[in-house]
DNA sequence: AATGAATGAGCATTCATTCAT
DNA sequence: CATGAATGAATGCTCATTCAT
């Protein structure tokens, strides 16, 4: 939970992006719906109608929250595609990429697996639909690199294992806790590990 | 399971049923909190207060979509728990099960993903907590003995794996739709084979 | 899935103009944006989210009660315009049937002479701008007509007397009392007399 | 005419007026109510709170507005009526006096007409009420004087003959445009001559 | 069983106003 | 003089819920 400090006077844009972060915080916690600006205004010490000095509205918050955590992350994926890397060491690259991403933006991606569906409904968050479309062309371009070069099974449904990968990696944002007992990667890798070469032990 | 003071007592437990699915439906589809009473009762072809009638509260309704839906998950796991299966063929059972039961509830599930932990802090829904509890450690308990009889590898964190497992199986909710092209042993078994074996070709 | 039919929500009538004549009283007494929801729900005996059951805004409130008092004005316009009159018969037509107006509609004309200019700048009242353009012609045909026959005097400007006839008939509106001393139709005569013969004494 | 506690004594009077007349401006567009302070600031090139430098709120904006306007409006009557003219020449002089101040002070007259009423209500501004009685008697004591002399008609109702007289020239503030095709003087004579002597072509 | 109408608490948002800098 | 940031009260509106019919 976000420190409370009594009103007091912060430079803008720290301030703008402290306010987010609180926000954030509480939206991951309760639910966009469920969150009232009292509530975030509550967080960061100051009254409901003070937000608005500062923002539009509510869902420019929501807003500004996904569209930042989404430019970052697609900046990443990018910087890994443009690796040049072979199949399974781009997939590699993209894991560990989305669970440092959830690492530094824990409540932005929580708020994305919960929210965005039903955002994305709305002309205003077209860019969720936009994203989405971007991120399964780059895991999926991926996996059919990795068949095709028989890095990968060819056996599987390529888009349900698109699925599998992608939402498993996402869903860690709703249990995983910064400062744990498990590093980003050390996450990652695990994960890799079991997605690649399974659980079970070969025989 | 709660139950108050009102009529609650509908003469047809049908149109009860009827009117759960609907409220189910769109819970499923909007959120609950974004859910309005009235939204439930236009599908159900009715006016906002007539739902009173057969319901305390939105909240009774989640409740009883819930509840429902745990109790025959709960008998579903129980089954194959009681069966004495090794721990390969457990896990297997445990996963078939889950989708079936996706398959059957899709909006229950896809409700309890998205408004469990939300529900939780609430006393009426302790035994959301409860059953939370009670399917880990089947999952846990059952990897565990395949890890001792060397069913599974067992250079991997425990509880890590089972969260990838749990969550691999129940995200599948958010986008599966019944009658598609895969039935629900279908993608079981693709899971399945993903989970225990991994993505990656043997070499 | 279950039977949807329309509920049909059937809005007594009579309690609609009801309110929007309690409505219609306090937008005239206080001005549009200067009246509260609360304050019009007061003076209906009501509470404020009640008046929603009814109509879907205040502004819905202030365009019933406009566009019905227009139709009604257009109505007697038409009326008086088919009936064929000479231009000085047509005239004395037109401000009795405003008066007769502004007796049945007191509020809602004051309500018009306020605030149409701020409203008809939103597409929503865009009606106030064309019936507005319509009775201008009405008017201003007719005068145009009487100074062709000879009927009025050729040397005013017509644009400013059209104004000089418009206004102070409509600004009536902001005293006149029904019930008062003088009846619509006695106001339209010393009115008339007064614009179409002056008020002072032939030497 | 009110004062308070503030500054409110700013160095340079000019740019106190500067402001007075943007704000004037704002008010006569959008009406009191519905200007907010930020507008009036935003149209003044400052930010809203620095409007408190030199104002003490918003209602003091628009009394000293309509005060100002008011005693000047006073003392041109006050001259014209001291002047001993008979009592067409009196109607003549108030109605071109009128056109005048309209011509100097539109958008004070505007709001004149569209607030006072209801502003009038408020203790603060009760001398709307007084002056509103002065310029009444100035106006009826003409119109009998001239009845008495056999200058104006006697069988009109000499307060609704007041009334139109009034309205008739002060709701010319609405449409009217300094620098226009009409002089105010231009104005004022054809409006007497509707008044004096009808539209109608005598026969 | 269902309707029509209302309640009342709460919500996002607006806005005049304040004040330290 | 003016700004940036905040306050606090009020506003239009929503919605779960109630209840007489």
């Amino acid at each position: 939970m976000p420190t409370k400090k009594k009103p007091q006077v912060t430079p803008s844009p720290e301030r703008r992006r402290e306010l987010l972060d609180t926000a954030a915080e509480v939206f991951a916690a309760q639910g966009y719906n469920a969150t009232t600006v009292r509530r975030i205004a509550d967080a960061a010490g100051m009254l409901a109608g003070s937000l608005y000095y500062h923002f539009d509205s509510k869902e420019s918050m929501i807003d500004e929250i996904l569209s930042t955590f989404l430019t970052e992350l697609q900046e990443g994926y990018e910087a890994v595609l443009a690796a040049g890397l072979g199949p399974r060491e781009t997939i590699e690259a993209l894991v560990t990429e989305s669970f440092r991403e959830i690492d530094r933006h824990r409540a932005a991606v929580a708020i994305y697996q919960k929210e965005s569906k039903h955002l994305a409904t709305q002309p205003r968050f077209q860019y969720l639909v936009d994203s989405q479309r971007e991120f399964e062309q780059a895991w999926l371009g991926t996996l059919e690199r990795g068949v095709a070069d028989r890095t990968f099974r060819a056996d599987l449904d390529i888009r349900l294992t698109y699925r599998f990968v992608r939402d498993t990696v996402w869903v860690a944002a709703s249990w995983y806790r910064p400062g744990g007992q498990h590093s980003p990667d050390e996450i990652a890798r695990q994960y890799l590990s079991m997605v690649l070469d399974g659980i079970a032990l070969d025989t």
